[in-house]
DNA sequence: AAAGATATAGACCACATGGTCTACTTAATA
DNA sequence: TATTAAGTAGACCATGTGGTCTATATCTTT
């Protein structure tokens, strides 16, 4: 049987704080099956590092001056790499976690959490999962349902107003999509197998009951009152 | 010193598994700190109970035939009261936790789970808690990632296109962003105090620009290509 | 000083659009 | 059976829209 052993997980630190930066370091050094290939204290400096290295993960602060962490999550996505991201941050700010999580941080933990932790945060990332301790999950949480409670809220509330377009018939719907289109009469008469005439008479009744008096506003209503996405509805 | 002790939490339990049902009453009520208050196997006959009840908290299963539930948790919560929903499923359905979580349930356990964890879950979530087990949080921000990841590129190659809008000039930005509020040529020109000449020329050059033929058109290409969402910029 | 881009504006024309009225057919409803 | 709603369609007309061409005035850039 050949020399085994486990190949060290290579990890790069980004930390404005070099104190919290050098104890981590410290920490996952001792750990012994980590290689900290690199640490940066800003995420300029950093993107170079990890394109040099190309590491396995990335430690990434989100509380920096400047280029701050967020936009470091996105432009060491946005290399392709197959690094990933670990947030650290000091706060467990609901909105920080979810725009975090959103645009790709494969976990995100807070500086005060206990050493053993970090390091099983970091193998449960290195292992392709995803980490959040329970405490941020909730919070994370918390605002996700209220963001979408918001959103349908919002769409309830238009709902109400929506009986304009309620009061189309089946035809003028058929020809209200299609003005959707930028379709002109005499495209709508061929589609529809009807006179130009007969178009108009229907564009007409649009009209009024959508107390509009242009195709470009009777479109415009159509689309701010959720004339396309109807079909499709959102399945809950 | 008065006779005291600690108040029950009124639980409710809805499953169309009856020996399932029937487990969890079990242990429930050996635990000691639970009063079940209503059991059902179906959502229609479950809503009635809660009305009924007001329970604490519902453990409802998420796979039931007919009123599924996802319906179930919906329902639950217009109703308005302050009953929480923890979800309770036999499959780890990352679709089905993500929509189950967004509509607002407090929770989401598998059927497979220890008694004891299941005993956590539900006091977490009384606690005005969200509970998910880490396991489920991963599953389901792997579905929250891609989702906003497809969403991403979608928008990115929006914009690799969203050179036309590029070229127009500001003043024909001015021009088309009043057209995209249904406005005539006339008062166009009126707002900005030119005549109604210019505003055809700008026009003009505005559906040269965009590669279309009328106005709709040109509202449509921009309404599609981000030209009102353009200033908003959705901040990450 | 010349060239190019931008904003302005007039003239002319063809055609699309929107408004109003009438009228026929069919299907559903009272 | 009479009525109503929906879909069809013609006629007429005023006006809006879109295409093309020409022509200034500024301002920037070369």
């Amino acid at each position: 049987m050949r020399h085994e052993f486990k190949k060290k997980s290579r990890v790069m630190l980004i930390d404005d704080n070099y104190e919290h930066l050098s104890g981590i370091r410290e920490l996952l050094n001792l750990e012994g099956t980590f290689d900290v290939v690199g640490i940066a204290t800003n995420v300029t400096v950093g993107l170079n590092l990890i394109k040099k290295y190309q590491p396995d993960i990335v430690l990434l602060d989100m509380n920096m001056p400047e280029r701050d962490g967020l936009q470091g999550i996105m432009e060491i996505n946005k290399l392709g790499l197959n690094t990933k991201v670990l947030a650290l941050s000091g706060y467990d700010d609901a909105d920080l976690i979810f725009r975090a999580m959103k645009i790709g941080a494969k976990g995100y933990v807070l500086k005060t959490m206990a050493s053993a932790q970090l390091i099983y945060a970091i193998e449960e990332v290195l292992n392709g999962k995803i980490y959040l301790p329970l405490a941020l999950s909730s919070r994370f949480f918390e605002y996700f349902q209220k963001s979408f409670r918001e959103e349908t809220e919002k769409q309830n509330s238009q709902t109400d107003e929506e009986n304009l377009l309620d009061a189309l018939t089946q035809r003028e719907e058929e020809v209200l999509e299609l003005l959707t289109q930028g379709i002109t009469y005499k495209g709508v008469a061929n589609k529809l197998f009807i006179s130009e005439t007969t178009v108009k008479t229907h564009v007409n009744n649009i009209f009024q009951k959508l107390q509009v008096n242009d195709r470009t506003q009777a479109v415009l209503y159509a689309i701010n009152n959720g004339f396309l996405t109807k079909k499709v509805k959102m399945a809950v």
